[in-house]
DNA sequence: ATAGTAGTTTATAATGATTCTAAAAAACTG
DNA sequence: CAGTTTTTTAGAATCATTATAAACTACTAT
């Protein structure tokens, strides 16, 4: 299994749930963006079994801490994350409520001049609301 | 009252209620950001009285609807609203947990290229998240 | 003004996403 | 294997937000 050294490199042992989990966010060509409701349905179809929502809870946010996963800043009742941990933007489509990747080429640069003392820069995140 | 007209253009009956939060909101040279919760304690004090969170929760989303306040998006516990309805983007202190107003020549125009067919854009906002 | 009606406020309940708890199970270490 | 630590889990708790429905208020038409 490719993500047992990724898990035990993190300092989290490579349980069934984690790997399962593994499989599903990150064995996968294309990155997406979900809700952990999402996550739990994809679970039940693609391993065909199931993992509590404590544990879904628990390892995406493990992973959200190691960088392995992103939290898309957005007022929605669930919390979206993201599959794609490089820095991106999105469109939002407000009627669909689904989120869309804008690669960097599409919005160019943006270059913050606004400095706060004793403050560093974490991340400059893009959200680009569509409507009919 | 200056809001009373504001209000009834709005469709919306110039109540005891809707007027004070108006005081609250509007009546100030600076614009701000608040969630519900900080609204009704600076209505506590600032007026002296107390206003149903059920009422504010309907009024906010009232006047987020009729364009007088805007959502912030942005992961937090609880929902951040602004009173500086123009376009303008976020610095957001993870630490103190606080929005700090970008003016858009700290940012720089932000030219979208690409479309999504049939959608049209709503909103450009950028989020810049600071950290220690 | 008065009566009628449509809109508003409010306390309170319901909802639902997320977090907490604590006991059982699994993974690791020697 | 025996001992220890971590993890999983069901279920309870939390808490922001929304729904409910009864009392109240603002408006409209007589
Ligand atoms: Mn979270
Ligand atoms: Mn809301
Ligand atoms: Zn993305
Ligand atoms: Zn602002």
């Amino acid at each position: 299994m490719k993500y047992i050294e990724k898990l035990r490199n993190s300092g989290l042992r490579p349980t069934k749930q984690r790997l399962q989990i593994c499989e599903v966010l990150f064995n996968t060509d294309k990155t997406f963006h979900f809700t952990i409701n999402e996550l739990e349905q994809k679970i039940k179809k693609q391993a065909n079994n199931k993992i509590s929502l404590a544990t879904l809870y628990n390892t995406v946010h493990a992973f959200e801490k190691k960088g392995y996963l992103k939290q898309i800043p957005i007022n929605s009742s669930e919390t979206y994350f993201d599959t794609n941990v490089t820095d991106h933007h999105h469109f939002y489509d407000l009627k669909e409520e689904k989120l869309i990747d804008l690669e960097n080429s599409d919005v160019g640069p943006i270059n913050i001049l606004k400095k706060i003392n004793g403050k560093k820069i974490k991340s400059v995140e893009v959200l680009v609301k569509l409507e009919d």
